[in-house]
DNA sequence: GTCTAGGATTGGAACGATCAAGAGCCCTGG
DNA sequence: CCAGGGCTCTTGATCGTTCCAATCCTAGAC
């Protein structure tokens, strides 16, 4: 077996010494190294390089590694390596109301993703009048790698300050307003997303299909309207007097789909949130309706209350678990300095079909 | 004004000359102590023991570190007191359906609440299989100084498990199970919520109210039935046949409701969940009953799906922001190892009350 | 003028890992 | 016989901070 050779007595015997009531000293390198009879470069590069070991020896490593229940010191390999393996997320305040349980799964698919890497996420919160707060002390003190950006429409100027500071992010969501972006960034198409639902509910022979969004200071919501323009326009529809731009909000979705319904060659509603579908919902019982048979009405970001409410309501899923993938997948390019093929990558979201726009 | 005292050249004065287009190295200690003319210690001192400086040198350094932009690197101060100022929580996957935006805002009070004691949020996620799996890693490497245990119900071996690891951590949910449990903890009084909701009801001139919960085997669903008994009892009605256990799902609790509304004199409800509230709201629906006027329903957690939902659905809401100043409380007082008053405590929920349980 | 107390400041060591060389060994080829 | 080169493993230095103990300085007591 190993011959433990007598070399200076390490430092690691006193600790293992005592019986106190604080939790034992966790094993470090250097007692691996003792406990395998090598050194401590040896232990480390069984764990980052093994094949510069021989096969014994790498076993032998291992086995003692596995026995004390070896784990490297992140702060100490953090130091030397100048890597924490942690991204920086700022969660940022979602307004109540909002379908923002959309952030939690985003949140879960990006902490798998990351951990799939060995990354983790860090969350950190800031002053909300400040869109750059937090990120400068976490970039100062070498706290992460790199950051992801959740919100890059409307002018938000974290890309560009983070790209100044020379500091690794991807951004969930394009640069609408930047022209001379670089970075890296995935989203998800929402015109693809209105689209799907413009022409689930033409299939469905609807024909005069309005448009209910939100101001048009909404890069997001411009965006999805825009899908169900075309889509409007390739069925030669005409969408005159259709496209209506409201707040976020059940009642006033309610009360423009009651103007809209006056006119009764209006059946189909596509919604840039299911908050505004369920609005049109509204109006529907409101005025003896039926949704799916009589009105067709699809949602957007298919939210809890588009599973629960009456009577099911379609709406376009966004594939947020795909997003966090692939972000983590560029990430990982970008922290290796390795060239990335496409800077930006638009998802497709899909359409989950229930009731409320089937005539069947 | 300072002399810059000759003494033997810092090795901060490299990095310092060049200019790549890699990022600056970020200044040190030691950068800001020969900027300051002072030893890397005082300057330490400076951020840590300010008190301990003569007050014209405090403002000194204090004046070189803002000019500079310098920040402790938390790599090496983690490495040296051994504390990374990181809470671990594992991110469960929620299951989709349930109202688990919940835990959206559970964790952006907690990232709140952390950072104000200079603390950040790190996620990790582990084997759905396995409830341990993740902890382990991160307490061997010290890359967490505590965890945040959000599932102590139903017999989840985290605490026990932590306890024996020695590892600081408090829960929020109480310990169930353990009659030996000694952590700190803090959770939501659901017996009071239900019982809030029943008495509510009781008050709006129902009588025979029934409970539609979940089975039998979840602690959580049982603590919030027996504040609806409590509730009934207390206000001298028979809760026989009137308490139903079914599954969190829409159409199990439409169904429930059918059944119960066979009896005319059944005329309110309380719920476990949102879910099964709005279940009941298609009961009614199907059975021509309005809600508020016929049938009081009140839901459980104020999710998205309550404040959209038509006519707007009562609900009991948890006070997910003060447990996560709670935790961040006692969790700051386990590290310093002081006593806590209080091993656990139990917050209350409040009633928001919207149409679907007012008569007039 | 010397001694002492104590406040202010300093230099060296340590935390636990990785990097950069170097050293020992075995084999091959001139 | 020895130089040269893999292969395997070891040694010393280093990352940036805080802990520890020592040193400097000033003022007060004798």
């Amino acid at each position: 077996m190993t011959q433990p050779t007598s070399r200076p007595e390490s430092r690691t015997e006193a600790p293992r010494g005592r019986h106190l009531s604080a939790p034992p000293t966790p094993p470090t390198l250097a007692t691996v190294a003792d406990e395998a009879g090598v050194s401590r470069q040896t232990v480390s590069n069984a764990l980052n390089n093994p094949e510069l070991l021989r096969p014994e020896t790498l076993v032998r490593v291992q086995s003692v590694i596995e026995r004390l229940g070896y784990s490297p010191n992140r702060a100490a390999r953090q130091l030397r390596t100048r890597s924490s393996h942690l991204i920086g997320l700022r969660f940022e305040p979602a307004q109540e109301g909002t379908s923002n349980a959309l952030m939690d799964r985003f949140l879960h698919s990006l902490t798998e993703a990351a951990s799939r890497t060995g990354h983790h996420v860090l969350l950190f919160s800031g002053d909300s009048k400040d869109p750059l707060d937090g990120y400068d002390d976490l970039l100062r003190s070498t706290a992460v790698d790199a950051f992801v950006v959740t919100d890059t429409y409307a002018g938000t100027p974290q890309a560009g300050f983070l790209r100044e500071r020379g500091a690794p992010f991807v951004a969930f969501g394009r640069p609408w307003d930047e022209p001379g972006a670089d970075h890296a960034w995935t989203d998800v198409d929402g015109a693809h997303g209105a689209r799907l639902a413009t022409e689930h509910l033409l299939e469905q022979g609807h024909r005069r299909i309005a448009w209910l969004g939100w101001e048009k200071t909404s890069r997001i919501g411009e965006d999805r309207r825009s899908g169900w323009q075309g889509g409007m326009q390739a069925a030669g529809q005409d969408t005159r007097g259709l496209g209506v731009r409201i707040t976020d909000n059940v009642d006033a979705a309610r009360l423009a789909a009651h103007e809209l319904l006056e006119d009764p060659s209006v059946t189909g509603f596509a919604c840039a949130s299911d908050t505004l579908a369920i609005g049109v919902l509204h109006a529907c019982a409101e005025r003896g309706l039926r949704p799916g048979r009589d009105i067709g009405v699809v949602g957007f970001d298919d939210s809890l209350a588009a599973q629960v409410t009456w009577p099911g309501l379609s709406s376009v899923r966004q594939p947020l678990e795909e997003v966090a993938v692939e972000l983590v997948r560029i990430l990982h390019l970008v922290l290796a300095h390795k060239p990335i093929g496409d800077k930006g990558r638009m998802l497709r979201p899909s359409l989950v079909v229930r009731p409320s726009s089937l005539r069947s």
